[in-house]
DNA sequence: TTGAAAGCGCTAACAG
DNA sequence: CTGTTAGCGCTTTCAA
């Protein structure tokens, strides 16, 4: 039986058996251990078993750094959201986290604060780890993040909205259709003198655009606008619209470009012993488990934060997963929304 | 100038530059490249000049993999929460992001779904990646995992919890003394009938032990409880707590494990024409923004999730670069909690 | 079916 | 201050 090289622990760190040791008690080479724990069926049963044995008495977990210098795949993915704060995207990745998990993958976290500087330099300790792949949120992105997404040649989904110009896929709705949408709906139900609340990140203010531009269309021009900071707070949305009232704002409806910040003004609303949606209508955005489950008196676009994660991570698989010589998968995901009802209005 | 060995492409995958391409563009050897990067004082200002202008010219990223190898540190930290869904978990792991990053190191985020089981199966997948730090939540964790936890010699900290027998550091508040708390503050206010909703992990179940015992010592021993299942919702509290009604409970004050369930018991005692907290108080916990902000009639226990992150990673950093001769640094944090008023009654 | 040798890209150790 | 050498733990290639 053959020795093989062990290492002469340097600095006496404390060290995990590697494959070397278990190929010694299995009485095999590394390589055989190596191809029983991943290629079971180039093995012959017989040292299937002593390899098994030699695991289960070692404790051996594989090196998955090691291994993955060696195969230049580290089943690594890069995902960037703004915050988990905002329940949707704690749904989103959520869903991505569980999808990727299926196929073998795991998730590295960032949070970029819907700062695109910060986003680049989390891109940037990110690439370093040589991810598979990478999930990004929006399309807004800085030139010197585009140009390291382009020459990263990894595979790359942008997720939350839709646009021209993806790096790569894109898996996502209209910002500017979802504001268009809310205008239309609340017009259709005779409402004329409009305030709106909203945050300042990028995608929310597609969304005041879309809502303003149609009812510049239907004549009316003037929407009384009150932009707080992101992250888009309950307190925040409460007192956005306070704010408004105390400026003489009069308006039947109120736009709000997320449900946290809706049922910051319902609160608002109500404490001034206003009526809601009889003196004021709101409409807000994201499909909060307590928008759909309860608040009487809201309207909100509804938008499936886990549908976008789940289609994100399987479209960032595939392409993961693409042959070099297939085609490659050039996806471009419409997940639409939809205006949910919950107002007697 | 001599010529570095490069590497010859097996599978013409694309290539990132790597340290050699850099020395050679510099002129120099690769230790050089690599010491003016991690190490600038131990390279003369002539050497880190050249380098840093290769590095911009080939557009260098370093690979943390090879050299997490070679140094047989990863810089990456293994965070295991129950849920992003809840808000207070979603402000730990920003903290615990923003700490970590704050120090060099960059956090996997495994999400267990309040799931002993799951838990131990993302431990075992971190732990491939060799991980120079772990966060858990709880101490409540299988015995395989708390074998592997041990067996890893790596630092670890719980959180969320206080208990005598941690695996290693410690950072949270007893939950018994929650519901201890909770009680004595309903008590201490003249309540006395109660009823309860609490979801079913295994932290609020200690919560509400604290709550019932306390109670029984001043003769309550009836508490009609309705148990829901995580993840606890808005929509589940509310319904929750209509189930109870339903089933004829009086009471004049409604224990929650949750701020999210307290929400929805509010929403649903006010559909049905109770007033709170004059018909029927309400108390939860977490510390939610719109608890903090705005419910006129919500008692909660204040948790800052926050906070506990950073201590949290804070005590991991410092176990993470503690000398091996240093006495090991045994970590134990209460971080406490208190209890908030908000309501009139 | 199994093994030996040669790296993956980087850095610790030990000279110079 | 700079370079050489020898791995880190695993997998690929090429032989046997």
């Amino acid at each position: 039986m053959k020795k093989y090289k062990q290492r002469k622990d340097l600095k006496n760190k404390p060290k995990a058996p590697t494959l070397i040791d278990v190929a010694r008690v299995a009485g095999v080479s590394p390589i055989t251990v190596s191809r029983a724990l991943n290629q079971p069926d180039m093995v012959s049963e017989k040292a299937r078993e002593k390899v098994q044995k030699a695991v289960e008495k070692t404790g051996y977990l594989p090196n998955l750094v090691a291994g993955g210098l060696a195969t230049r795949s580290s089943h690594l993915v890069a995902l960037i959201v703004p915050t988990v704060a905002n329940p949707i995207f704690a749904e989103t990745v959520r869903a991505i986290n569980e999808t990727l998990a299926e196929y073998g993958y795991q998730a590295l976290l960032g949070l970029s604060g819907y700062n695109r500087d910060q986003e680049q330099d989390l891109l940037e300790a990110i690439l370093c780890r040589r991810p598979d792949g990478i999930i990004l949120t929006g399309l807004d992105h800085t030139d010197i993040s585009l140009r390291r997404l382009h020459a990263s040649q990894i595979p790359i989904v942008e997720t939350w909205d839709l646009g021209d110009d993806p790096v790569d896929a894109l898996v996502g709705f209209s910002h500017y259709d979802v504001g268009k949408e809310m205008a239309a709906y609340l017009l259709g139900r005779g409402y004329q003198r409009f305030a709106a609340v909203t945050a300042d990140d990028s995608r929310a203010a597609k969304r005041l655009e879309g809502f303003t531009d149609h009812l510049a269309e239907a004549g009316i021009k003037h929407v009384p606008t009150n932009v707080i900071q992101t992250p888009a707070r309950f307190s925040r949305g409460r007192s956005a619209f306070g704010t408004l009232l105390d400026q003489g704002v009069k308006c039947d409806a109120v736009y709000c470009s997320s449900d946290t910040l809706a049922h910051g003004v319902i609160t608002e609303a109500l404490s001034r012993g206003l009526r809601v949606p009889e003196d004021v209508a709101v409409i807000g955005f994201g499909d909060l488990d307590f928008a759909e489950a309860s608040l009487p008196s809201i309207s909100s676009v509804k938008i499936n934060g886990a549908d976008i994660g789940r289609v994100a991570a399987q479209a960032l698989v595939a392409k993961m997963t693409a042959d070099d010589n297939d085609p490659p998968p050039q996806t471009l995901v419409d997940v639409g929304f939809s205006i949910m009802q919950r107002d007697s209005a």
